[in-house]
RNA sequence: GGAGUAGGCCAGACAGUCGCUGUGUCAUCAGGCACAGAGGAAAGUCCGGGCUCCACAGGGCAGAGCGCCAGGUAACACCUGGGAGGUGCGAACCUACGGAAAGUGCAGCAGAGAGAAGACCGCCUAAGUCGAGGCAGUGUCCUCGGACACUACUGAGGCCGGUAAGGGUGAAAGGGUGCGGUAAGAGCGCACCGCGUCGGUGGUAACAUUCGGCGGCAAGGUAAACCCCGCUUGGAGCAAGAUCAAAUAGGGAAGCAUUGCCGUGGCCCACGGUGCUUCCGGGUAGAUCGCUAGAACUGCAUGGUGACAUGCUUUCCAGAUGAAUGACUGUCCACGACAGAACCCGGCUUACGGCCCACUCCCACU
């Protein structure tokens, strides 16, 4: 996907392939919210806990809930959203709808090794959606 | 070189790739292109404003805030300059800095006594009183040596007192030093110093005073204890507030329909409820505005000790809203601290990496 024309034709044809991040590409309203919270799957680890559950749209959609209490810096918080966005952008992803929290002292960890730990998370919920 | 004081500045840089937000522009759409995109503290939310809504005839009380003087400012508890007091060897810094003779309260321990104070040790015996003893005179008695009584003088010592010099207690004991004075002492008197006060002089003023007079001179501390005096002061905040406005339930008006059904009633008329349509009002979800051109910024000139003001000039400089301002790669260096806008400004406070300049003290060398 270096070329740039053959980049352009693919994220016409599928935003699911796509390294954009929009606003469609993410949870906007408090309806949306709800319904991911009321009913989901949820994957995890010491870092983050993440919630997901497939949607009418084909492509996946990403929220943030990080609490003021768990992330007290708002330098922090900023830093933690960077990171899932940007991680989020380069993930592939089954058309579900995830909100992502992060857990206590997950604003000491390294961007590395949370980078890592996302995209782990991200494969694993490929894998279920898949089977 | 070390230690310190004051002031100012910067907030990694450059290139490439992929993203996000806003504006402009092109495009039917998809999207393309251009430009811009966190801070000195954006923080704490501690003050002061603007702005918005609510309340309000006027005045007072209460409450809250402020408190040397002059100036700056939209305003301030901020800033500038000055005064006073204090800290430091010094450069410098610090101060909630009105009133203690309006009243009330508070002050551990020690100490005799802590607020118109006090006699524990010490000092004194002048006044008052008791008075061993001494000496003189007179009288009486006699063993002629004296004894006793009275009077006057003197008088160790006691009592009652005097005394705030000295010791001792304490953070603090009601000006200091010296001389006179005295029974011993004491502002009791005097001199000098200090203090207070009145006047003069200087200063816009706070205040100063190497000027003159007067007062013996204090009833101290604490007002971020109550309090008194003077001045200021409505309340809530952008989730302020304004506009548009689904769905659902309910409200009002008009029309239509059956002249239907239910209720009031013996029956008709009538009235109320019930059905449908349209409109109105209210305003929830949501959307838009408020939302960034401003006590703005750049540079210069003028005035001012300065804070700052005035004039000209330059620029348009985040505006998100489940919340943008980022990620990766490479190169270089001093190897990157504290930390993220949420209506906007002026301050204060706190956090923190580095650089520059001036000044002070100490050490070493020449």
């Amino acid at each position: 996907m270096s070329h740039p024309d053959k980049y352009k034709q693919q994220q016409r044809s599928d935003l699911r392939q796509s390294r954009c991040f929009t606003r469609e590409q993410r949870l906007v309203e408090s309806e949306q919210f709800k319904r991911v919270f009321e009913c989901n799957d949820r994957v995890g680890d010491r870092y983050w806990t993440i919630l997901y559950r497939d949607n009418t749209v084909d492509f996946a959609r990403l929220g943030m809930a990080v609490a003021k209490k768990r992330v007290k810096r708002s330098v922090d918080r900023s830093r933690l959203k960077r990171l899932v966005r940007e991680s989020f952008r380069h993930g592939e992803l089954p058309c579900v709808d995830i909100v992502v929290m992060p857990r206590d002292g997950t604003a000491k960890a390294s961007s590395l090794e949370l980078q890592a730990s996302l995209s782990k998370q991200w494969s694993r919920i490929a894998e279920r959606c898949g089977r």
